[in-house]
RNA sequence: GCCGCAUUCGUCUAGAGGCCCAGGACACCGCCCUCUCAAGGCGGAGAUCAUCGGUUCGAAUCCGAUAUGCGGUACCA
């Protein structure tokens, strides 16, 4: 095992988004590839909007997206593991505290006592004056008394951060070099509240320090507060690690990716019946590519961690496209093998049967048999009831309109149905057969001069309801030849 | 406003000075296969590489400016 860290620190304010996913993703192959540990950290300092639901469906939607974590909280228990715990923000206050305490016995941290009152004052007067806004220093160099004499008068104060004059410069693992000037960072900021609860820039420069943490692999919006970390990690004596920072995930009007503008929540996904394997292969090419100028774009989890690298990491922002996505979800489900298929099936099926949408759930034996026609007609896993649901309900559509084919009215749709009746019902039940019931109904088109297309079609929907369907002679097959002919019948009466 | 990042077919991208009057994939169109729908095969359309200027014998690739977009600018994360 290698010496690369690198990490994931979802905050629990929300459902696993897609952009947590895709970032814990990139982490995780970038660590699977290099031999590094990937360590998931829970950001939960922001208590009131924090949540254990949505703990766990990060964890949850991490873990069945095979995204797993050498550290952290366990998916199941919550119980961390690791050596470097606690893996929860909020159980780490003593350790910001200590790093608060230390840059402020060396000077290079300060209490701050300015009221918002006056802070919103010194913004407006900047404002005015068309200037950045920036800490103006009021609090920069108190003396002792100062101190002392704001503290007896009530006031807590904040922990400011000395930000020295210069310029901060990095080698960015995706960007290349980039450099800012410290001076457009707003002045010296705060590191800990007045409440004593550390900020997000302190918090995570201090965890990822203890963590060892070696690669920051996070999104773009990160750029700008990069310098800030730099300064930090240096004044805490402690190792500056690497920064790479990933193109951001777009709606398609190509601002950043939002709840409002798309569906950003993994389980939304997986309740649409899009598979692991499938999100993954998408989200891992949103931003990243294998590279060449042609080549296989189907790549499973093991694959990508054998070939990800950084420097085929994307600059610009990626529009998410779900288009894209559902042909990798079918491309998938055409891979999976039955028994696993089978299994991802049922849940979709149970819910259907609670909706209503099917009066009973098949068997996996039932199921199975079915694979071969179905499995590569389902985009999604929930496909599946639109595509075969005929089979476990007895409620299905019987409208004038789509019951007779284009080219055939009512009347001749009546007899082709009457006399394919027949043709059926001479077919016995032991043979009931594809093999068996396609040739007697080809040679009744052929000898009514009917298209067998119209003549199929018909049967088709009269027995499925539907126009667009597994194969007929094996949905026959599948339906049975006492419902074959009931569906008929019911048909043929309907057209009367 | 200031700072930063970005900009190749509708979308995801290949491309690291000549192999590119730009390749692949999704979507789209057509054909083949075909009982429908898919899947699959073949083919097509689709990008003056944001714009302008420079460097160079030669630029999508290097440099500069401009434009546009996005991100950041909090005692939010």
């Amino acid at each position: 095992m290698s010496d690369i860290r690198v990490r994931i620190a979802p905050s629990p304010t929300g459902p696993l988004h897609i952009g947590t996913a895709r970032t814990a993703l990139f982490n995780y192959l970038y660590a699977k590839r290099t031999g590094g540990t990937f360590i998931l950290r829970l950001e939960d300092t922001d208590v009131a909007r924090s949540t254990t639901a949505f703990e766990q469906d990060i964890l949850g939607g991490l873990d069945r997206l095979g995204i797993v974590w050498d550290e952290g909280p366990d998916a199941a228990t919550e119980e961390d593991h690791g050596p470097y715990g606690p893996y929860r923000q909020l159980r780490r206050s003593e350790r910001h505290a200590a790093a608060a305490a230390d840059l402020l016995a060396r000077d290079l941290a300060y209490r701050c006592y300015c009221t918002p009152d006056e802070l919103e004052a010194d913004r407006r007067a900047q404002e005015a004056a068309h200037e950045a806004p920036r800490y103006v220093g009021r609090c920069a160099n108190l003396t002792a008394a100062e101190r002392a004499g704001r503290e007896a008068s009530g006031r807590t104060g904040a922990i400011r951060f000395r930000v020295p004059a210069e310029v901060i410069r990095w080698d960015d693992l995706v960007r290349g070099p980039i450099e800012i000037d410290t001076a457009n960072l707003g002045g010296d900021f705060v590191i800990v509240r007045s409440d004593g609860t550390p900020l997000y820039h302190f918090a995570v420069v201090v965890d990822d320090a203890d963590m060892a943490i070696s690669h920051i692999i996070r999104g773009e919006d990160h750029i700008s507060n990069t310098p800030k970390h730099i300064l930090l990690f240096r004044a805490l004596g402690r190792a500056v690690p690497e920064f790479g920072h990933l193109p951001l995930i777009l709606n398609p009007d190509r601002t950043k990716m939002s709840k409002r503008k798309s569906q950003t929540a993994i389980s939304d996904y997986v309740a649409q019946g899009f598979v692991k394997e499938g999100i993954d292969n998408y989200l891992a090419l949103l931003g990243w590519s294998p590279g060449g100028a042609s080549g296989d774009e189907v790549l499973s989890l093991e694959e990508l961690g054998r070939r990800f690298d950084l420097a085929h990491v994307q600059r610009g922002g990626a529009v998410f496209d779900r288009e894209r996505l559902e042909w990798l979800n079918g491309q998938w489900i055409r891979r999976l093998d039955p028994d696993d298929l089978i299994g991802r099936l049922t849940p979709f099926l149970e819910i259907a049967k609670e909706d209503g949408r099917i009066d009973r759930i098949p068997s996996p034996d039932e199921l199975r048999a079915l694979l071969p026609i179905v499995q590569e007609r389902l985009p999604r896993l929930d496909a599946i009831v639109d595509l075969a649901g005929f089979l476990w309900t007895e409620r299905i559509a019987l409208d004038r309109e789509t019951l007779v084919p284009k080219r055939w009215d009512p009347a001749t749709t009546r007899d082709g149905l009457g006399a394919a009746r027949g043709e059926i019902a001479n077919v016995g039940a032991v043979s009931f057969e594809a093999d068996e019931l396609e040739p007697p109904l080809r040679a009744l088109a052929e000898r009514r001069g009917w298209k067998a297309g119209d003549l199929f079609m018909a049967i088709r929907v009269a027995v499925t309801g539907r126009t667009a369907t597994p194969p007929l002679f094996d949905s026959l097959v599948a339906l049975g030849r006492d419902r074959v002919l009931a569906r008929l019948d019911a048909a043929i009466a309907a057209l009367a």
